[in-house]
DNA sequence: CAGACGACATTTTTT
DNA sequence: ATGTCGTCTG
């Protein structure tokens, strides 16, 4: 049956036609620019938000500002990077302006791509639903695909399914066919070219089968969704009368068709981004999709804002320089009239990785005594490894921190093997999950393991594991997995109680696979719990663990009342969006930033350039940009490292230098520097600031 | 065929 | 410093 909609558009939601909403409050705490976009609540609109403009406070009070005049919060669509900035701008905006603005609906592009997909996932062809791949399980499948095609067993070294899996994302977000990726990006596995083919319809057949939805996939499959019902396109897109969309430069050529068909009815789309933030253009994203957004929409206006609310005029000085070494340049200039001077930003010379650790953390403790709160303060990095020394530094010294970016929760070793029994309960034909939890029992290898989940896949009932082909000495000891199994699937428990129960089953198991560690490993499992008493269902649970990944090391940092909040420790990437009264940057090394991997290509080594910007961007009142001097590589030895060449060549009068003195060769008191922009060089190891008393602090 | 051991490469960033 | 892959042994 097919049935058309035709949709009778309200020529009365303008704001302009509701006087009821009185502009004075906008007026008052809005500059022009900013009021401008608020008000412009018809049509197309680009707002180009430099670092720190207020781009984020523009969103919020314009939500409000739509409320106020008469726009359902549940017709209006807030697109953003992630879930939590969502959470948070909606929150801001129900405070200051309505509380009706918490109704809005709100996401990333991939979860409110999943919630459409479940809305009709029986118009693709899912009758039974989908589960959602995350990268993990995606390159787990390939893996099993690689091995049933053979093509481990390949003369030459065969890509490795982290490799793959990427290989055939990209593929998917930059819109590219297989071939092209390999040739693009990965010329060295050229000759394997037809084999990789060959491998990526084969993964594409699996999920097909399986009814299996990587995070690619949402995205493609919404689209398909859009275009191909056109009933389902028009019902969509006419429930959104007003389209936002956060950090547009970040958008690949997928979410850029998915806007446009979004707002097909109404019309009604705000992007907002910076073409100089774009930071994201190995997944696909593309700064190139807000500089061409006006060509797309007929009568777009474009609103800049440039007016730096944020930062010093000194920091804004620096960052200003530095993003104009940009081979490609960018046409806004970032000025402040709220915030003159400030202090210098600090270029600090360590002499080693050590020594760079103790100069953030005696400055971060510098810094708490003079009133700055630690999670005022935030250490970025390149690379989420980049921190570890300073982790070992902020842990001796007892300076509580949580970490974002790098290693997911879902991605240890452990929780992964609790997720596999899980994902046995919600679909008993996963073989992948079925793979791991049988990996696990004594006795059982990879041979026996494929053995069984050959008879899983065409089981009646898979968890009678009694009743399969397999030798029975091998049967024998799947006992305990069969038990569990039965005795889990049997009644509809909370999420909760299920892990709970899986967790009780593992644990000998766990101390037998990591007799070294694995109390700590006991803690997180207990987080799991924990974070999963808010989902009742299981489904629910996984998916958004699947959509919204947790930062490892920021489960279970809940802090009680009485407890400082800790020091922020983060990558460059996921600090998006985000400010503190002090950064520090660390590892500014030519090699870290700009990466190695990015050195000879220019638009890679601009993207590098971008990403400094973003991080040097996030501070409000202080800077400090740290490098050690001498580092060290591997088996190698000890080498000399150069800072990175983007902060090379900063003229001396933007930024303050800041040598390293060992505290037990200090040398005789210098005179003051003849040049008044130079300082005198820090002390560093004598601190007392340490919480622990400081006896411990390591000889210099 | 399981499991241990050793060689080897391999290092971003995230939904 | 780590994980992945291949090989060897019992």
């Amino acid at each position: 049956m097919s049935q058309k909609f035709y949709v009778i558009k309200d020529d009365n939601d303008s704001a302009a036609t509701h006087p009821a909403v009185s502009l004075e409050k906008y007026q008052s705490e809005l500059n022009a620019s900013q009021l401008d976009a608020v008000t412009t609540t018809r049509g197309a609109l680009l707002v180009v938000a430099g670092a720190g403009t207020g781009k984020t406070k523009t969103l919020t009070y314009r939500a409000g500002y739509l409320i106020e005049s008469g726009i359902a919060a549940a017709d209006i669509l807030l697109l953003t990077f992630t879930r939590r900035a969502a959470r948070e701008m909606l929150a801001r905006a129900s405070t200051l302006c309505d509380v009706r603005a918490a109704a809005i609906e709100g996401g990333t592009f991939h979860s409110y791509a999943h919630r459409m997909l479940r809305q009709y996932s029986n118009r693709l062809g899912f009758e039974r639903g989908f589960t959602i791949l995350d990268q993990s399980d995606s390159e787990d499948i390939i893996d099993l695909v690689r091995t049933s095609l053979n093509f481990h067993k390949k003369e030459k070294r065969f890509p490795k399914k982290s490799t793959l899996q990427n290989i055939i994302s990209s593929g998917a977000n930059k819109q590219l066919v297989v071939n092209d990726v390999v040739a693009l990006s990965y010329p060295h596995f050229a000759h394997f070219t037809e084999e990789i083919l060959l491998l990526a319809t084969a993964y594409r057949d699996y999920k097909q089968t399986n009814a299996l939805l990587d995070y690619d996939d949402l995205l493609t499959e919404f689209k398909r969704l859009l275009t191909s019902h056109t009933d389902i396109h028009e019902k969509i897109s006419a429930s959104i009368r007003h389209l936002m969309v956060d950090e547009y430069q970040d958008t690949n050529l997928v979410q850029d068709d998915l806007v446009r068909l979004l707002c097909k009815v109404h019309g009604n789309v705000m992007a907002v981004g910076d073409d100089a933030q774009s930071i994201y253009s190995f997944r696909g994203a593309n700064f190139r999709n807000i500089l061409d957004f006006p060509k797309k929409f007929a009568d777009c206006k474009v609103i800049k804002l440039e007016e730096n609310y944020r930062s010093t005029e000194r920091i804004l000085s620096l960052t200003n320089f530095v993003i104009n070494q940009a081979t490609e340049k960018f046409t806004k200039h970032l000025f402040t009239r709220t915030k003159p001077g400030g202090e210098f930003p600090a270029i600090v010379a360590a002499p080693d990785e050590r020594f760079q650790s103790k100069f953030i953390a005696q400055m971060v403790l510098e810094l708490r005594e003079e009133g700055v709160g630690l999670d005022k303060m935030a250490v970025l990095m390149r690379s989420s490894r980049n921190s570890f020394e300073l982790e070992l530094e902020l842990a001796k010294r007892k300076i509580p921190f949580v970490k974002y970016g790098g290693q997911k929760f879902t991605e240890a070793a452990h929780i992964k093997d609790v997720l596999a029994h899980l994902k046995i309960i919600l679909n008993p034909k996963d073989v992948i999950a079925w793979n791991r939890a049988l990996l696990l029992l004594e006795g059982i290898g990879p041979k026996t393991a494929q053995d069984f989940t050959t008879w899983v896949k065409q089981a009646q009932n898979p968890y009678n594991i009694e009743a399969s082909d397999v030798s029975p000495k091998y049967i024998a000891a799947t006992r305990g997995l069969a038990e569990l199994l039965k005795s889990l699937s049997a009644g509809k428990e909370p999420a909760a109680k299920l892990i709970e129960k899986v967790v009780q089953y593992y644990l000998p198991l766990l101390r037998a696979k990591y007799f070294e560690d694995y109390p700590k490993r006991e803690k997180d499992l207990e987080n799991f719990i924990a974070i999963a008493q808010n989902h009742p269902s299981l489904e629910d649970l996984l998916a958004e663990l699947a959509l919204e990944p947790v930062d490892f090391s920021a489960v279970g940092t809940e802090r009680s009342v009485d407890d400082e909040a800790p020091l922020v420790l983060s990558t460059i990437h996921s600090a998006k969006g985000l400010e503190w009264h002090s950064v520090f940057l660390l590892d500014a090394l030519d090699g870290v930033i700009p990466s190695s991997y990015a050195v000879g290509d220019a638009a890679e080594l601009d993207e590098e350039l971008r990403l400094l910007y973003v991080a040097l961007t996030r501070a409000k009142e202080r800077l400090y940009i740290s490098y050690p001097i001498l580092s060290y590589q591997r088996a190698i030895q000890d080498y000399l490292t150069n800072p990175s060449r983007f902060i090379a060549n900063v003229p001396p009068d933007l930024f303050e230098r800041i040598t390293l003195i060992d505290a037990r060769q200090m040398p005789p008191p210098l005179p003051q520097s003849a040049s008044q922009l130079s300082s005198p060089p820090k002390q560093l190891g004598h601190s007392d600031n340490s919480p622990s008393g400081g006896s411990d602090d390591l000889p210099f």
